[in-house]
DNA sequence: GTCTATATCGGGATAGAC
DNA sequence: GTCTATCCCGATATAGAC
């Protein structure tokens, strides 16, 4: 019985959640009012409170989900390809793919990004488990990686690739081109500087600058 | 009698905005209704709407209020002062001690930055001047550099240092340091990181990660 | 536990009178 | 330029149906 119960309550909460996203997706989430997404949904304004604590709980549950469909396929991709120019390739690709339907009301996710004390923030503890599932995806595609990265930078290359696919999604979100052509590019260029840099990372020139990237990051992490 | 009244319109603008920046200091831009702003104030709700279009407008206000102030400052500071590296680093050192006593609700600044269709965002139209007043400041700290720098690089780094000084704001807002010395602490060494790159951009080992920049740059900033 | 209906509040924003 | 009244909407509260 509970179980049937559950299950009914389940598909009201997706029913909530698959308006929400639908209205979001074709009116903007700003344009979008608790009130239409009920009514649209055929229930009760107090019934999407009941399931969505807040407006904004609709867009984690997105973030959620979405981070969620992306560990999968990049997991599926990894066996099957070994280079780790393309895997990381294919990690920034898929996201942009995957994020480009719901282009128009994404930047929500950015809106309070530089407050660390709002739970949609990238760096908030609300979403910790988001943030290490998307780093652990790095650290996924360095694990059986055979090119010659230096070890010190080896171990905190997880976490600064991931500050470069949120440099990467934020460009995505203003790019105003044709089918975000300009983020594909960015993408494809950014890869060639990154790897070009990387192969010449081992070499006693750039000793000094690679120093220098350990002991920010570090600097950085040291509580 | 109309330069009267309109000094008079201005003190009451002046004091809606002093009112505003003080309790947005106090107790953070979300927690300051325009309803407290009028009562403090001693003014009507309405008229702090008629002087203030929207509660973003006051925070654009100080945007363009402290950009002005950074330009000036940083003016003085080059007739002074002729190394790049030092130069840079005023600008940005300059940046971060203006901002840090509104280190409370300064997020707001970068709340819409994803959104170019957003008037606070550095990317909207409305920011143009600023964003242009900003870039300007780099420009004048290259104009009298000896630094050996390739030219290619050159025309493009005005632009390209204001990207990076906006990711030091970003670090600075979400860094919960006392005092925000890892922001200072980020300065200085992402500073010396940058320039002992750029003495090593002359090398032809260097070429292709320059012409990648370079190629990168152009590919986004193309209509 | 799930859901409806409705009232209420707080706060951003607007309209219209003066 | 200034005020008062009002609207809209996110969010909460409550009472009750099943």
């Amino acid at each position: 019985m509970k179980a049937k119960e559950t299950k009914k309550s389940q598909q009201t909460k997706q029913l909530i959640y698959n308006t929400a996203i639908a209205l979001f997706t074709e009116k903007g989430f700003d344009q979008t009012t608790m009130r239409e997404i009920a009514k649209q949904a055929n229930i009760s304004l107090g019934l999407a409170y009941y399931h969505f604590r807040t407006k904004d709980d609709l867009v984690m549950k997105f973030y959620e989900a979405t981070q969620k469909e992306s560990l999968q396929a990049c997991k599926e991709f990894f066996q099957q390809e070994s280079k780790l120019q393309s895997k990381i390739q294919f990690i920034l690709k898929q996201k942009v793919k995957q994020f480009y339907p719901y282009r128009n009301f994404l930047h929500v996710l950015a809106n309070h990004a530089s407050n660390p004390s709002h739970p949609l923030s990238p760096f908030s503890q609300e979403t910790q488990q988001i943030r290490d599932d998307a780093i652990h995806i790095f650290s996924l595609a360095l694990q059986h990686s055979k090119d010659t990265l230096p070890k010190d930078l080896r171990t905190i290359l997880p976490e600064l690739l991931w500050l470069y696919q949120l440099g990467i999604i934020y460009f995505w979100l203003v790019d105003g081109s044709e089918e975000k052509r300009k983020t594909d590019a960015l993408i494809d260029e950014s890869l060639k500087l990154l790897f070009s840099l990387l192969k010449l990372a081992n070499l006693p020139l750039m000793g000094k600058a690679r120093k220098l990237i350990v002991s920010i990051y570090s600097e950085i992490k040291e509580v």
